[in-house]
DNA sequence: TATGAATGAGGATTCATTCAT
DNA sequence: TATGAATGAATCCTCATTCAT
C-alpha cells in the first residue's frame, strides 16, 4: 500500500473534524453562540453528540476552532489583493473589494467574529482565542497601514498616521457588514451593499488624498 | 394640591419599574441577552423575582423597555445637537460629538443595541421591538441627512445622496463604537477613540467637501 | 329610613359575595379547580385580588361555598319533583325531568361536584367541605328511596332494596351527564341526551317493575 | 445467537421507559393530572429529572403514554369475554365481570382515563391523545352492542337500538366505578361495588328482556 | 373595608457534559 | 474510538397568599 493504513484513519478524523467545524458554523451563526445547541451539531454532522468531546474539549474550544479555521486562508487571500500591481488607491480598492467578497461568501463567519463581544465572550473564552482573533485583526491592519504608507511615500496620499488611517478604512468596512446585519429593514439604505462599499472607498480615499494633487 | 395622593402609589410604581430597568441594564450589559439572568436582576434591583412580573410579562418584554427607555431622550438630545449654529460642517461635529458623550455615558446601551443582531434576536423578538430600534435607527439617519442637505445647498459640500452619506456617516461612527467594545486590546490603537472619532469625522468632512473649495 | 343604614352595607357585601361566586363559578368550571387563577376570579368579579380574601379564606373555601351555593335550592326544587301527582313511576320520571334540566342549566355546577374526586381533592380540602356534599348526595338519595318505597308499598315496583335501586337511578343520571363532558365526540352518542334520559328511565321503571304486574 | 446483542440496550430502553410509565401513573393518580410532580415521577422511577425528557416530550406526552399503554390489552381483554359462550345475558354478565376486575386492578388508569375531562384536559391536550381515547371508548361500545344485537336476533332481548342501550350500560359501568371514587363514604352504599355491580347487570337486563317472555 | 403591590415557593424544561459499554 | 443514555444544574415563569396603605 502506497498509504500506511495508519494515515488512513488520520485522514478519517480530520474530515470528521471538518464535518463537525462546518455543522458548527452553521448551527452557530444562525443561534449565536450562547443559545447554539450541540444536539443540533452533532446531528447535522452526523455524529453522536459525545463525538463531539472527542475533537473539542467543549463548547468554547469548538468555537475557538471555528473562528481559526478560516483565519489563515483569509490572511494569504488578503495579502494577494495588496498585491495587486496599481497605485496604492487601485490596491485599497482591490482590498475592499476581496474584503466585500470574502464576507459574501463568508457571512456566518463574520456573524461569528463580531458576535464575540456582543455576546460577551471575551472574558470567558480562553485567553488564546481572544489572542487569535487579535492577531487576525492585527494582521489585516498591518496590510492595510503598509499599502497606505506606500501612498503616502508616492505621494498619492496626504502624511498620515497611517495605522490609524488603517483603523478608520478596516472600520468602516466592518462597520457596513455589521450595519447589514443589524439592520436588515433594507429601505433604510436604497443603495446596496456593494455600491456603499465602494461609494465609501471613494470618498475615503478623497478625505486621505494629497490636497496639491486636487488643484 | 391639585395633585390627588393617588399619585403616589403610582409614583412608587415608576420608580420601582426603574429600579428594575436599572438593574436589568447592568446585567443585561454584562451576560447579553440570551445569558441574562433574571435572577440576578431582582436581586440586584431588591425585588423579589416575582416582582419583575408585574412589570415586565418576560425576558423579551424587559428587553424592549430597556431600550425604548433611552430611546427617546436620545433623539432629543440628537436634535439639541443638529440644531446647533454655524455651518454644516460644525452641526456634523457636532453631532459626534454627542454622539460620542452619549456611548461614554451609556455604553451598555449601545451594547444592548448592537447585540440586537449579533444574537439572532431580531426574529425572536417581537416585531414591536425590532420597529421600535429600526424607527429609533431612521430618526438619527434622518437627523444627519438634514444636515448634510443643507450643507449641499449651501455649498460646503459636494453634491451627492444626503442619505447615502448619512448612511456612511453614521456607519462609522458606530463601527468605531462597536470596534472599541469588539477589541478591548488596544495597543492595537494607539490612539484613544475620542480622538479617532473627530480624526474621522475630520476625514469624512474632506471626503465630501466640495473640490472647487479646496483649490 | 325604613332600613337601617347597618343593612346596606351588609346587603352589599352579600352582593359581593355573590358576584364572586358567580366569578368564580365560571372560572372554575372552565379551568378545574387546580388550574383556576384567582387573578381572573377578581377581574371577573369586578374587585381586587385581595377583596376575595375578604370574603374567603383561601381557595378552597372559595370552592366549598361553590358547592354549597346551589346546594339548597336543588335540594328543595327535588323535594316539588317528588311530590308531583301521580305514580311512583311518574314521580320519578318527574324526579328524572328535573335532574336533567337542572343539569342543563348548571352545567358547571355539576362539572365542580364529579371534580371533587378527579382532581384528588378529597384528602386535601376542608373536611367540612365534603361532608356538605356527602350531605347533599345522601338528600337527593333519600327522596328517591323514598319515592321506590312508596312505588313497592303500592305494588307498582318488585320488592327490591330501594336504598340500593336508588343508588343506581342515580348513579346511571349522574354517569349520562358525567359522559356528555367526558366524551364530548357526539357522533359516538347518535341520540341527543334528554332522548336517552328519558329512555334509561324507562329500562330502569321496567328493571324494577312487578313482573306480575306485565302479564 | 440470531439475536444480535443490539438488542439489549434496545430492552433497557423499554424496561426503564415501563419503570418511568409506571411511576407516572402512581403519581398522576393520587394528584391528578395539574397537580402532579414530575419531580416525584421522577424520584420515584429512580433516574434524573431530564431523564424523563428524554423519554416523553413533556407532562402531557407521559399522560398519552399513560393511557395508551393499557389501551391494547383492556381491548384483547374485553374481546374474550364478549366471546365466552352461553346466552348474550350470560356474555354481558361476562363483559360486565371482567370490567369491573379490570378496574379493580387498575383504579388509577381509570381515575387518569376520567379525569380526562374534569380537569378540562381536552382541548389543552394534543388532539391525538384525545383521539386515541375516544377510539377506546368506541371499541367497547362496539363490542357491547354486537353482543345486545345477537341477543336481539336471539329473541333474548326486545327490539332495540343496540348502539344506544350499550351505551347506557356502558354508562351504568362507569358511572358505578365513577361515583366509588367520588362518594368514598361508603356508609352510602352500605351494599359493595361487585354486588351492585351485579344487581344492576341484572337490572338491566330485565329492563331490556323481550316482555313476551315474562307472561 | 378594599386595594393591589410584593412575595417566594414550586414546577417544567433545556442542554452541556460525563461515562459505561 | 464512537456511542448515546443519563445526569442535574440552571433558569424561566406562575400564582396563592400576605400586608402596608
Amino acid at each position: 500500500m502506497l498509504v500506511s493504513n495508519s494515515d488512513v484513519p488520520a485522514d478519517r478524523k480530520a474530515q470528521q473534524r471538518q464535518r463537525i467545524l462546518e455543522a458548527a458554523r452553521q448551527v452557530f451563526f444562525r443561534d449565536g453562540f450562547v443559545a447554539a445547541n450541540l444536539d443540533e451539531v452533532a446531528a447535522l454532522a452526523g455524529v453522536a453528540k459525545g463525538t463531539l468531546y472527542r475533537y473539542f474539549a467543549n463548547n468554547a474550544d469548538l468555537y475557538v476552532a471555528l473562528l481559526a479555521d478560516n483565519g489563515d486562508k483569509f490572511v494569504a487571500k488578503m495579502r494577494d489583493a495588496a498585491a495587486t500591481p496599481g497605485s496604492a488607491s487601485d490596491r485599497i480598492r482591490a482590498l475592499a473589494k476581496f474584503y466585500y467578497g470574502h464576507w459574501a461568501q463568508n457571512r456566518d463567519y463574520f456573524q461569528i467574529f463580531w458576535a464575540l463581544d456582543n455576546q460577551g465572550l471575551i472574558g470567558v473564552l480562553p485567553p488564546a482565542l481572544v489572542g487569535q482573533v487579535t492577531a487576525l485583526w492585527e494582521t489585516g491592519l498591518r496590510i492595510l497601514a503598509d499599502v497606505i504608507d506606500t501612498g503616502v511615500e508616492a505621494g498619492e496620499f496626504a502624511a498620515c498616521d497611517s495605522w490609524e488611517v488603517a483603523n478608520l478604512l478596516w472600520t468602516v468596512a466592518n462597520s457596513l457588514i455589521q450595519t447589514e446585519h443589524v439592520m436588515p429593514r433594507k429601505e433604510l439604505r436604497h443603495k446596496p451593499l456593494d455600491v456603499m462599499f465602494d461609494d465609501s472607498v471613494e470618498l475615503f480615499l478623497r478625505g486621505i488624498a494629497r490636497v496639491s494633487a486636487k488643484s
